[in-house]
DNA sequence: CGTGAAAACGATCATGC
DNA sequence: GCATGATCGTTTTCACG
């Protein structure tokens, strides 16, 4: 698929980024357009599906979600990685899937409220699931930075 | 600290989650209540670090940035573990900084244009911070989910 | 902490370029 | 693809309970 977005829309993904919040007016100002244009854009950008959604960042300690982990996990391929993942990502504690490359399999991202819950997510959700073969778990002891705010370029081409 | 959330903060909390441009008015309609009192308990909210962000999710393949990958990193830690994370959360591509526990130091969470512009990073920002030892680099093929949307519970304590 | 009202402002749409 | 201008809804503030 093809995005061709120009210096505009790169602008407004910048902005809209940092504070997704922000005013199409605001925006517009910003730009030197019609508050109009800039909401056209928006529209088209979400329709590209280049703006996914706008996701409020909440406070993990403030709604006693204090642990934080990463788990590895091997899959047996002839049963289906595909479906693996899936399963996986239906989990509400499992905040990221990805397929790794390696004997790995997947690699998931997973806050609990504590050690007991993650340990009982691993028994009650995880090891039930087909094809799941063996999990490693990395504990997080403190964030510095988690943003996932990407790179916007000046300009792309 | 303490956060004291209310059954109606867990509910801002949830709609905002899921969608941070919804209006406090929307948000006033569904809980019964004045749209000034939404507007007061949101700025509360931000007030006590409960509500940190509101970020638009953008597609990282719109802006070229086509490759995930997470590096263990092990760190001296004579020279200063503290430090040696703030160096790393400074770099741009450089999207989450998790201390994690044992002898590896820090995992980080990165996203390039591929994997020159990784290789680039590695030689030329991780390998340069002071107490940098090695580096184990995982390669994510692709993210089955990434959105990092917390389990808001009905209520707290 | 919440309500209700008033004023200011933004979102949205039709229209024309 | 953008600007204008009108309409309507929302945000914001404030006096009050």
């Amino acid at each position: 698929m093809e995005y061709k977005l120009d210096e505009v829309d790169l602008t407004i993904l910048r902005m809209m980024q940092e504070n997704a919040r922000i005013n199409n007016s605001e925006i517009a100002r910003e730009l030197g357009m019609a508050p109009s244009a800039v909401l056209e854009r928006v529209k088209k950008l979400e329709q590209k599906e280049v703006l996914l959604a706008y996701h409020a960042k909440v406070n993990p300690n403030a709604i006693d979600q204090k642990m934080l982990s990463f788990i590895f996990i091997k899959v047996d391929e002839i049963i289906g990685d595909e479906e693996t993942g899936k399963l996986l990502a239906e989990i509400p504690e499992v905040l990221e899937v990805h397929d790794i490359a390696g004997d790995d399999g997947y690699m998931i991202k997973v806050r609990t409220s504590d050690s007991l819950a993650l340990v009982s997510l691993m028994r009650n959700s995880l090891s039930r699931i087909q094809g799941v073969i063996s999990t490693r778990t990395i504990i997080v002891l403190q964030t510095v930075k988690e943003d996932n705010k990407l790179i916007i370029p000046e300009k792309l081409n």
